[in-house]
DNA sequence: ATGGGACCTGTAGTTGGTACAGGTTCAAGG
DNA sequence: CCTTGAACCTGTACCAACTACAGGTCCCAT
């Protein structure tokens, strides 16, 4: 088990990249595309030669994607990281202001949630004589406060 | 007030139906050319013209939409309503597997924005070096548990 | 030397729309 | 009747954030 993996040294091509990280290769390439991963080098064929930087930098992309920043903003956190002047200040506002969308969501989809449930609680009443899921569709909103 | 709307033999260009679904009119064209409005009637000129079956249509669209159906779902939703012979308890179970998708997608925004929480409140802490929000980032998953 | 798995590029498709450009129609006012 | 301008038309391109090929090349173990 000892000295497995990351040796300061190791390379390794877009495969096991994408096994490490969870991301998978269309999408490493996608990103070297769009310029949030650096082009690495080539083998003389033309494969892509990845380091442990690479490594780091696509974990924290990926890792901030699961958190749910866009990759706008996954560009941002990473200008202020390359550059090295970044004040955590900046970062802190960022990430609270990400939470606080996160947290509006949260609140619409529970509003959704809320209404599907009442819909669905008015079924099956035994004598309706048609769905009240669908009148309630049919229905401008109104519920919703 | 009175009989201000929806005579039943109203009509009205796609103006007024979106004014009145709260659908812009690039939307309702594209509901059209995806199949899931009808091609309504046109004037000679091939100005559109609707009726109120379209304005209900339309509706039911918009609200399931704000619900959190996807257009497939709502597709199949109005293939249950065309053929008349739907079973409320299809509907429910649709409702009811959405509410369930719904209440995934909950669950993971609130890992999300307790993770963002953590990471913000570890910053500030007066003497650490550099941003702990950044090196949390730069680590993979493992405290979501 | 050869077989086949890993890699390459480039393009198109996904979802649910939005945003034009560039042209036509409709209705009201003069 | 004519003009004007708002409303409408079609068609295409664009957004995020990937994913899915097709069709070809490379690498390396046997």
């Amino acid at each position: 088990m000892a000295g497995k993996t990351l040796s300061p040294t190791a390379t390794m091509t877009i495969g096991p990249l994408s096994k490490q990280t969870g991301c998978n290769i269309e999408t490493i390439r996608y990103y070297e595309r769009i310029g949030i991963m650096p082009p690495p080098p080539r083998t003389e064929g033309g494969h892509r030669i990845y380091r442990e930087e690479h490594l780091k930098r696509l974990t924290f992309i990926r890792r901030s994607r699961e958190l749910g920043f866009t990759l706008d903003q996954v560009r941002d956190l990473l200008l202020l990281v390359d550059g090295d002047d970044f004040t955590c200040d900046e970062v802190k506002t960022m990430t609270l202001d990400h939470a606080n969308d996160v947290h509006r969501k949260i609140a619409d989809l529970k509003k959704m949630e809320r209404v599907l449930k009442d819909m669905v609680s008015q079924c099956n009443r035994g004598d309706v004589p048609d769905c009240p899921v669908i009148d309630a569709l049919f229905q401008a909103k109104a519920s919703i406060s």
